[in-house]
DNA sequence: TGCATTTGCCTAAAGCTTTTAGGCAAATTA
DNA sequence: TAATTTGCCTAAAAGCTTTAGGCAAATGCA
């Protein structure tokens, strides 16, 4: 029987681009196996189980989009690191709409801990040290940042702002914009 | 035979339930069943399919969520607005982790446009009035509170914030903090 | 109250995905 | 070339989804 050279590596690949063509969670063993043409049983020896192959994905798509990430920053500083940094995410949620889904998937404290997610807060916290914040402004900062990435690639993906104006296009450099200008007058803590 | 009085309406409502306790993808018809003691068969008079029944449940999520955040806003305005309404997203999402991960879900633009989500547009718009926006800039306002509620209630929900400091609860005030200011002072369009 | 109709849940069955166990042949190593 | 490892296979069990058809309970109407 002619081998089709299966390991990890190649099935998780292939997991990616399944993702990114019919979903990250219509992603099957059975589909993998189909493109493959191959017996889904061979799966099982490369990855656990089905969660294990979705969890794969996640962590590939953590580290792409973190180095794609390091590569854009390099040489910039301030509000171009800021736009160079933010355009990463957002581009590669829409060129790689399945992997960016799993890269928001919810891993367990360990794998998260070892994942490529701790580059990415470092990377966030090192575009920080272009604006003067001091902690724990700067963990709230990360934080915000994050969640603003993050919610608007998922939005946008969800088709949320397509089919109104002003483009999406204009709304996110806007955004960026006024992430800028916040960062740069990030208010003191309200005495109370 | 006996009648357990399976509605469209009660099955979804459990099915609500059940993605709380058990999370939104783990939601399915057969367990479903199981908890009304029901044959799973029999669910299928009340939901067209599996996927009908989550994006049900999605409506639902997005309804309660309208109805707590009107409750919320209602009689308050400025930062004040802004903090409760934001508050109600955050809450809800602790408290519900199933219903709000399915309030994130990806609805095709006809069933969207008629759901509860209008009114989420709505309601951020009303808040935004507290500050002084014109249009297009109260668009994008809204893509980027949208962005940051949709995306921290789901950083914080994949567990994002736990185990480091400073905890969760003062960044999200500190984030607050720090849109209002944001909002009262939005940069203009940069001259390029 | 008695009968007709509707409705709710059932059984049955087919098709698909997941996962494990055990086997044989191809590739690798000695 | 012989021994070992590795890769893919068949087989099979178990669970989820979905459709079709049937019977009995609930409801409506004379």
């Amino acid at each position: 029987m002619a081998r089709v050279g299966l390991t990890t590596d190649r099935v998780v690949r292939a997991g990616a681009e399944l993702a990114d063509e019919v979903g990250f969670d219509q992603v099957t063993a059975s589909e993998l196996a189909r493109r493959f043409d191959v017996k889904v049983a061979s799966l099982y020896a490369h990855v656990k189980n089905s969660q294990d192959l979705r969890t794969r994905i996640a962590l590939l798509a953590l580290e792409e989009l973190a180095d794609l990430a390091a590569d854009a920053v390099a040489g910039r500083a301030g509000k171009d690191a800021l736009v160079a940094f933010a355009n990463v995410y957002r581009d590669y949620g829409r060129e790689h709409p399945g992997r960016a889904t799993a890269a928001r998937m919810r891993l367990d404290p360990e794998t998260a801990a070892a994942s490529a997610g701790v580059r990415h807060a470092q990377m966030t916290r090192a575009i920080l040290r272009g604006y003067d914040l001091g902690e724990p402004d700067q963990t709230h900062a990360v934080r915000l940042l994050g969640s603003v990435f993050h919610g608007y690639s998922s939005l946008e993906l969800a088709g949320g702002f397509s089919h109104s104006a002003p483009d999406s296009e204009e709304s996110w450099t806007r955004i960026l914009d006024a992430l800028d200008a916040l960062l740069r007058n990030w208010p003191a803590t309200p005495t109370p």
